[in-house]
DNA sequence: ATGGCTTTAAAATAAAGA
């Protein structure tokens, strides 16, 4: 099965975009982020008619997740983190689809840095880790995947220079998230790209997709009963070249049945 | 150059993104 994550930047205004990448590429699962739309305002009926099911988390104006299935709808397990009562913001949804536990969030940006969205990012990471404990306690097969507003390491940017004040290379960033994978995580794309230089976002300002300066921030990490069946991971580049594109590109993960 | 685009919300600007 193909696990695929895609930042959408607003699902309505990408509708032509998103369904000709379902339909030309046909991930097994299809996880979305920044939906931008309100629950009622989801178009469930468009995925529908190419034969995908969907469940969705939805919010005015911005963030908001989705997680789509092939031919199934999705077991709704969990939407929305815990760990804080007071978190309002739609950036999780987990559901069980074909055996695997699929675990679709929307990290928050956290910039400006030092400050207040700082610090709710740092808080969201652990949270994030306190769940994902939980779910290696279980041992399930499970995919974590989605917009990590994380550059892990240098190697993962065009300018380490340009990120250097930003809030997805900070040391207290990169140290939540590699305690996150030595936690038992494998992240898909580094393990087959070790030496980096794949990017998953370009800026929509200052020519970032014609001059390719872009940074890796969209994950894949996989529990070990997944990693066991990793068997390729890419980024589909070619889409944040097309006409109305989003600023990310789809990333996606392929396992062993 | 806290700029440079783009979407959403809502009716001209403002917030958010990363």
């Amino acid at each position: 099965m193909r696990i695929a994550s895609f930042n959408i930047n607003g699902v309505r205004a990408r509708m032509p975009r998103l369904l000709e990448w379902l339909e030309e590429r046909r991930p097994t699962v299809a996880c979305l982020q920044e939906i931008k739309c309100q629950d009622a305002d989801f178009p469930a009926h468009e995925f529908e008619k190419i034969g995908y099911r969907a469940i969705w988390h939805g919010q005015k104006g911005f963030n908001g997740v989705a997680i789509l299935a092939d031919g199934s709808e999705p077991f709704e397990i969990q939407r929305g983190l815990g760990g804080d009562p007071e978190d309002e913001q739609s950036r999780y949804i987990e559901a069980e689809v074909g055996g695997v536990r699929v675990c679709n969030l929307y990290l928050p940006n956290g910039n400006p840095q030092p400050g207040p969205k700082f610090d709710y990012k740092l808080a969201w990471m652990r949270r994030l880790r306190a769940r994902m404990a939980e779910l290696r306690a279980a041992e399930v097969p499970a995919v974590v995947l989605g917009d990590f507003n994380v550059i892990p390491e240098d190697k993962d940017t065009f300018s380490v220079r340009a990120m250097a004040s930003d809030a997805l290379t900070q040391p207290e960033t990169r140290d939540a998230y590699f305690r996150i994978l030595n936690d038992g995580w494998t992240d898909a794309i580094d393990t087959l790209n070790p030496r980096g230089g794949v990017w998953t976002y370009w800026d929509f300002q200052a020519g970032a997709w014609q001059r390719d300066q872009g940074f890796r921030i969209d994950h894949l990490l996989l529990s070990p009963e997944c990693a066991d069946r990793l068997v390729a991971a890419g980024v589909d580049k070619a889409y944040r070249g097309r006409e109305k594109a989003s600023d990310h590109a789809p990333v996606w993960v392929e396992l062993r049945d």
